[in-house]
RNA sequence: GGCGCGAUAGCAAAGUGGUUAUGCACCGGAUUGCAAAUCCGGGUAGGUCGGUUCGACUCCGGCUCGCGCCUCCA
């Protein structure tokens, strides 16, 4: 039975969707202001995961992951570059999705703009101003009253009272409780703007996800995923602002990943201690990464350093090494198999991929041990569940940083050519001489009864 | 200050009220011309103080430490 750990009560649930057999899954994507960092990175990868197991378990998923394409940062970042803010939102969407597909995340089912559904928002906030859950200020700019949602801060666990507002920030006297939120922001003179009953203005951060989770998914849905950072105030406030419109439960599973932390503290942008996901490829195989982030639990913090990339790295080599000589295709998947009933165990327990993982180690030592390429398809169809393992084994074991490009794979074989050659001639201090050079430049020579073969070190 | 999460071996990271997690590193053996890979075996755990229990790393409480949210953030 597939459970999940709900942040709205706190605790690990069996999950049963509303419609038999189907998921609407929605998740908080980027703000595309910059390129993707290694938070990103794991939202886009937990999230991929997902939706993959609740395919391989047999659901229909309809998976939309929101692209935030119109904000204050947006607009100062395109002002900064003397550009149209629709420039700069179009580059770094391309660049998402060019570091996503190096990842190894399948594009969702909807991808939607905010700028695109600004209708939908309008439609929003004049319901909730009907329903008296918002007001519009002198100023021009439309807000939540919190106080008129009873059960504002349920997901967050906290209380209206304890949120000591105002002592951190400064208070907007339009509103009538600090902790009222904007809905619809009048625009400065020169700011992107669109027509409302309120006057010319943008959308506020909340108020996408609220319009658009309900136009793709209905005003009812599944799962609602995201960040742990978007937990409060931002889901807090999706809640308030689609309960309040459509006076019906918003969500049943709310799913919040781990931060990504650098020297034990939290990977941000605020702190600026961040690595793209660029930045990061450079040096590390993309399936690396990947494996990186699924071999710690979603909820867990995920500390990062090279050292922790470089044992995903030697972790993963022992996956492949099994897979060495192994057929590429995957068999159809058998959960009453042994291994696959344990994987299946592990993920159903709240996405447990450190366990699932586990279960693939155990299987390549079964492989290693009777070379049965029937266990080697199972390894790669368990792998392939979890995006990992898709790739022939000599291409991954072979992948390596630029810098050792001095030896083309043709040199490295004519020398292997060479070695053999001595080694016939029992000129073993020549072959030691190329197993060594080789060495150095990062290349390893393994011999078998098969011949002899090279990697990466 | 309020609320919440965590503390597992050299490093990383899970499950589990009594029996091997797993990976990397390390030690011994097999294998190899020598290696590498692989196999067999091995040591090193559960912050701290109490409580519950026949038995606790696992449940409960105190303490200490770390982290997060309370402001834009995945």
């Amino acid at each position: 039975m597939l459970s999940f750990y709900n942040s709205l009560t706190r605790r690990k649930e069996s999950f049963i969707p509303i419609n038999p057999g189907y998921v609407g899954l929605y998740v908080c994507g980027m703000t595309v202001y910059d390129y993707c960092h290694l938070g990103h990175a794991r939202v886009l990868v937990v999230f991929d995961m997902l939706v993959r197991w609740l395919r391989a378990s047999g659901f229909r998923v309809t998976y939309v992951r929101n692209i935030t394409d119109i904000d204050d940062k947006i607009i100062k970042r395109a002002q900064e570059s003397g550009e149209p803010y629709t420039a700069l939102t179009q580059r770094f969407i391309d660049a998402m999705h060019e570091d996503g597909g190096r990842l190894g995340v399948l594009p969702p089912e909807h991808e939607p703009r905010a700028t695109e559904y600004v209708g939908e928002m309008l439609d929003m906030i004049s319901r909730l101003i009907a329903n008296g859950h918002a007001y519009a200020a002198d100023n021009g700019d439309v807000y939540y009253a919190v106080r008129s949602f009873p059960t504002y801060g349920r997901l967050s666990g906290k209380s209206l009272d304890e949120l000591n507002a105002g002592e951190r920030v400064e208070v907007d006297p339009y509103k009538r409780d600090p902790l009222d939120f904007v809905l619809w922001k009048a625009a400065k003179p020169g700011e992107p703007a669109w027509p409302s009953p309120w006057g010319p203005g943008r959308p506020g951060w909340h108020i996408e996800c609220s319009a658009m989770g309900s136009r793709l998914l209905g005003e009812h849905f599944d799962i609602h995923g995201g960040g742990q950072d978007l937990q409060f105030p931002h889901h807090e406030n999706e809640i308030a602002q689609s309960e309040g419109a459509h006076r019906c439960t918003f969500v049943n599973y709310w799913l919040h990943n781990g931060f990504v932390r650098i020297d034990n503290e939290k990977m941000s942008k605020s702190l600026g201690n961040f690595f793209t996901i660029r930045e990061v490829l450079e040096r590390y195989d993309a399936e690396v990464v990947r494996f990186f982030i699924l071999r710690a639990h979603y909820r867990s913090p995920l500390n990062y350093s090279d050292a922790h990339l470089d044992d995903a790295r030697g972790a993963l080599t022992r996956l492949y090494t099994a897979l060495r000589d192994m057929p590429l295709n995957a068999p159809e998947m058998d959960w009453d198999a042994p291994y696959a009933a344990r994987f299946k165990a592990a993920m159903d327990d709240d996405l447990n991929t450190p366990e699932a993982v586990a279960v693939l180690f155990d299987l390549a030592a079964e492989i290693n041990r009777t070379h049965d390429a029937a266990l080697a398809g199972q390894l790669r169809a368990l792998g392939g569940i979890l995006g990992l393992l898709e790739r022939d084994a000599g291409t991954f074991l072979q992948f390596g940083p630029v810098e050792s490009a001095g030896y083309a794979p043709e040199r490295i074989d004519a020398l292997i050519a060479e070695r053999i050659a001595a080694k016939k001639s029992r000129d073993f201090a020549r072959a030691d001489a190329i197993r060594s050079e080789l060495k150095t430049a990062g290349i390893l020579l393994e011999d078998s009864p098969q011949g002899t073969t090279w990697r990466r070190a």
